[in-house]
DNA sequence: CCAGCTCCCGACCCTTCGACTCAGGACCCC
DNA sequence: GGGGTCCTGAGTCGAAGGGTCGGGAGCTGG
């Protein structure tokens, strides 16, 4: 049970993945998204807002409106999006921007100086990998592409 | 405020690194950790029950008990420290032993997939600190010791 | 041989946080 | 201008984190 990563990363990077797999470069909606990915709309909504802050998405209302990557797939990594989903990367409060979570001891503790250094290189690394990189790994296992139509059918 | 690590795992670290520092080979007891590293004397004790399991340490009750190191500080790392006080490194609950966890979708999920990987990369990361570098780098800061006397001084 | 020291065990408590849900407003396009 | 879509902020519920406590078990020095 250590170390987990919340929802909103997990479901962030899948939405991402789905939007740069599926879409063709039309506004992706989320009723769409939740639907393929099962993810419940509402909670996909917020995830998203903290997205476009984070100016990893741009977006389009009303009808045919939607969400759109503003960045290529191969320029968007991991750790840009926990990053935006739930803040930077700190295994330890010691050396926090939060004034009142700093560590009394910060000075003559061996150890904080350590977290800080694992977190950089934990940024590092989920910085390294891409969501082109998972749409390319889905292409080699197969997954099914479901093609954002310009014109809807009605049946 | 990502990915946070728990006291459990921050006390843990500090607490071995305090026994492989200050200790002269005799038993070191949860008081003395307690008041050098700030730590609550109760909350260690719990603590330290994990790390027994794990069979990091040993102990020793009664008078002049405490608590020893059962290997070479060059030979504990922070991954056992951490998997002892946490559980196993496990980024996402996709495909933890935890049954009730598992993601569905898990089998066409391309995600589910890099997640392990990474958890096993975190992992192996972690297992490549030990605390024996910890202690070298607070001879070179120049912590101050204090070592544990056979006998008592009363004043 | 026993008093007191230390570790041992399990239950308990309180606060915070994660994971959603919801109501209603703002835009937009046809 | 109406229905579809995104936007905003608040609210809820349960779980987990972080810590406390009472009392028991084993040891040892006097």
């Amino acid at each position: 049970m250590a170390m987990r990563l919340s929802t909103k990363s997990r479901y962030g990077v899948r939405a991402l993945f789905d939007i740069a797999y599926h879409s063709v470069g039309l506004p992706t909606q989320i009723k769409d998204i939740s639907r393929r990915q099962q993810i419940s709309p509402r909670y996909l909504e917020q995830i998203f807002q903290k997205l476009k802050k984070a100016g990893l998405l741009g977006s389009k209302r009303g009808p045919s409106g939607g969400y759109f990557l503003l960045r290529e797939p191969s320029e968007i990594t991991l750790g840009d999006i926990i990053r935006a989903t739930e803040g930077p990367f700190e295994l330890v409060f010691c050396v926090s921007e939060n004034p009142r979570k700093i560590c009394p001891r910060k000075d003559d503790c061996v150890a904080s100086e350590m977290w800080t250094d694992i977190s950089r290189k934990l940024g590092d690394f989920f910085d390294s990998i891409s969501i082109a990189q998972l749409c390319e790994q889905a292409r080699e296992v197969g997954v099914e592409r479901e093609y954002n139509h310009p014109y809807t059918y009605h049946i």
